[in-house]
DNA sequence: ACAAATCTTGATTAACTCACTCGGAATTAT
DNA sequence: ATAATTCCGAGTGAGTTAATCAAGATTTGT
């Protein structure tokens, strides 16, 4: 049940890259430092990003990376996804990537009790992160 | 965001000795074979179950586990707290095992984003598991 | 043209966690 | 005594996490 230090780092890199959006565009360091991520990691994660489809970016003098999208059609869910896989406790209730379970004595039948209850947390969880976006992520920020 | 084979197991172990509960007691390899576990893991996840004080055992010949507690009183989140831990996504919304995030830029201040969203994640996954009986959990089998 | 700054790519690594596995000691029933 | 069972600690191999490093490609400033 844990978000791993990529994410985190994600989620706060993409919350500086919010808060640039239109005005400028930021360097790797510019954002390793003000959020205190090691730079080298932070490439990869934006990298990561970028592929998936999230940043652009420049390179040379002056380069750096922006956001492709609006901070409000980008939600944290979509960001998690990317960098730690699907949201769901448990592959067989993975409605974005899903996998019979092998090895679980219900896995052919219906009603699976473990699969029905961590469907339940499947969906409170993507109840919450998929509508939850950048916009909204920032703007706790903004106001504190 | 992940639950572990480790609880996954021990909730199916649970699902019988719930079924089991009042009737008799059972051995591991009852268990293991009724929910292919693995027999020497399985040991260990009835021992820390039982050093929990959820469950009962006699060594010896005729000897095996039981619940001691009522399926009522017993919740899935008690029991993958044991198992796995903490249920919160970040240490810095844990409410049984909170530890404040040291590298970030916000841990000083009151309004944390990824704090924020985190701590409703937490929320909506406890306020599923910590509601979610064990009797809950194989009402859905018996009727099955 | 050239140097400096920056992103890009791929490899490597150390530490840790996960999912078991094993050997043997202690306890109980027959 | 013997067999069956739980109890306990240690070990292990594969994989993941969280970086780190080196070299290459691209752009800008001079």
């Amino acid at each position: 049940m844990k978000l791993s230090k990529k994410s985190e780092y994600g989620l706060r890199a993409l919350l500086e890259l919010t808060l640039a959006h239109g005005k400028m565009t930021l360097q790797r360091h510019q954002i390793a430092t003000r959020q205190h991520i090691p730079v080298e990691f932070l490439e990869q994660i934006l990298l990561a990003l970028k592929r998936a489809g999230l940043l652009s970016s420049r390179r040379g003098m002056k380069g750096g990376y922006a956001l492709i999208k609006s901070p409000g059609e980008i939600t944290l869910g979509q960001v998690i996804r990317i960098l730690d896989g699907p949201l769901a406790p448990i592959g067989c209730v993975s409605k974005t990537a899903y996998q019979k379970c092998r090895d679980c004595p219900y896995s052919e039948q219906a009603q699976c009790p473990v699969q029905h209850v961590m469907g339940s947390v499947r969906d409170a969880i993507a109840g919450i992160l998929d509508h939850y976006t950048l916009d909204d992520f920032a703007s706790g920020y903004r106001k504190g």
